[in-house]
DNA sequence: ACCCAGGACGAACGTTCGTGCGATTATAGG
DNA sequence: CCTATAATCGCACGAACGTTCGTCCTGGGT
């Protein structure tokens, strides 16, 4: 056994999330694929060797990169959108959270999965399988959360949620674009300009008392 | 000299040019870093050396793919668009040349520029720098689209044509990213739609002769 | 017809990659 | 404190990497 019964980590497991998070930062800045076992035990001070046999492959050390990646990911963007009312309010979190996400260098190299969609759309595995998967469950994610706004009444009833998901998560791309390769020191701008844009097109604001009554 | 004086090109350029149309394929799957000159002196049935001598480096030959990938888009994708009458037509025309570059696998791994700024955005080097520049003469010539649709009177004249510029790249790179990485087959179309929409909200049309008339 | 610049080659360099295999050290549990 | 076992190490391997070198072959210019 490698975990201890109870909540006690062992050395072992301690040692394998110190390499995780090194090596998703690394990842995040050189690729899945330029990530190498040698440099990344050089950076932490441990042999390659001693390093290696926590994984067992690099594959899987890229399996578990991702899996460390999520984690991350969630813990700082999508827990504390999720904190908000369900509906437009949370929608509009999550988009600022995102934004926000970039602007703070959560990832030292920019959006972790923005970097490894680009790098494994085009060659077949387990690690394209794993990045597909994650990808599927953020776009998911969006997409429940507009589907709930539109369940409260807070946006438009004919909103598409396939539609605006795909529209938010491209300005999200976008915006990681101009600002870690372009150094667009607007960018972030740039992206919340359109995002409040597009979502305050398509909101619906509840009636106040007074127009209700002059609409009598 | 390598180039003889009048047109007429020689056995090395000729070879050269081969490569590098190989070279740019392979990268737009592999990412330029996990372009390989063995791999490719292979797929083209020749010797490492042989092809290695045309470049003298894998930084010179990763610098002549890219601008090779700019002539291939330059031809495939903006040259046809420019043949469309400045304004509206043309910066709309842009649009669908974008999308139809996609679908019609221009790359085979999908748009090379996407991946490239993607894969270097968080590295230095006169690689990362040859992206950037290549980024910032496509978002450039995207921005003089704009403005050109904007002097003709086109589409409204509070248009910032930084951010439209923004937000249509932004889909193409989200339309670039559903379609190769998650492989969704509406991808396109939504993408399609998302950029219709944002620019017919914007055009001014040229007022019928009927609407003047009523107007007086 | 001759000549030679330059294109292509095979072999080998030193390095780094991912991966195995004992040996050695650290540590958790009784 | 002792000991079983988990964690880490040093070392080595074959393959592939980018790169260099010396040599052959050949097509174009005179």
């Amino acid at each position: 056994m490698t975990t201890a019964r109870a909540g006690k980590p062992m050395k072992g497991d301690r040692t394998r999330q110190s390499i995780l998070e090194r090596a998703v930062d690394l990842a995040s800045l050189e690729g899945l694929e330029g990530l190498t076992i040698g440099r990344l035990a050089d950076e932490l001070g441990m042999s390659k060797s001693g390093l290696f046999a926590h994984f067992g492959s690099k594959e899987e050390l890229q399996l578990a990169a991702i899996e460390a990646a999520g984690e991350r990911f969630i813990r700082e963007v999508l827990r504390p959108a999720l904190a908000q009312p369900r509906g437009y309010p949370r929608l509009m979190a999550i988009c600022r959270s995102w934004i926000s996400y970039v602007r703070r260098s959560v990832f030292p190299g920019g959006c972790f999965f923005a970097a490894a969609s680009f790098e494994f759309d085009g060659r077949p595995g387990a690690v394209r399988d794993a990045v597909v998967k994650a990808m599927d469950e953020w776009i998911g994610a969006l997409e429940r959360a507009i589907v709930m706004a539109r369940d409260e009444g807070h946006i438009d009833s004919s909103v598409d949620e396939k539609q605006l998901a795909f529209e938010l998560n491209s300005l999200f791309f976008g915006a990681n674009f101009a600002h870690q390769l372009r150094e667009d020191r607007r960018a972030l701008e740039l992206a919340t300009k359109a995002i409040e844009r597009r979502l305050e097109a398509i909101r619906l604001r509840p009636p106040t008392r007074r127009a209700a009554a002059a609409r009598r």
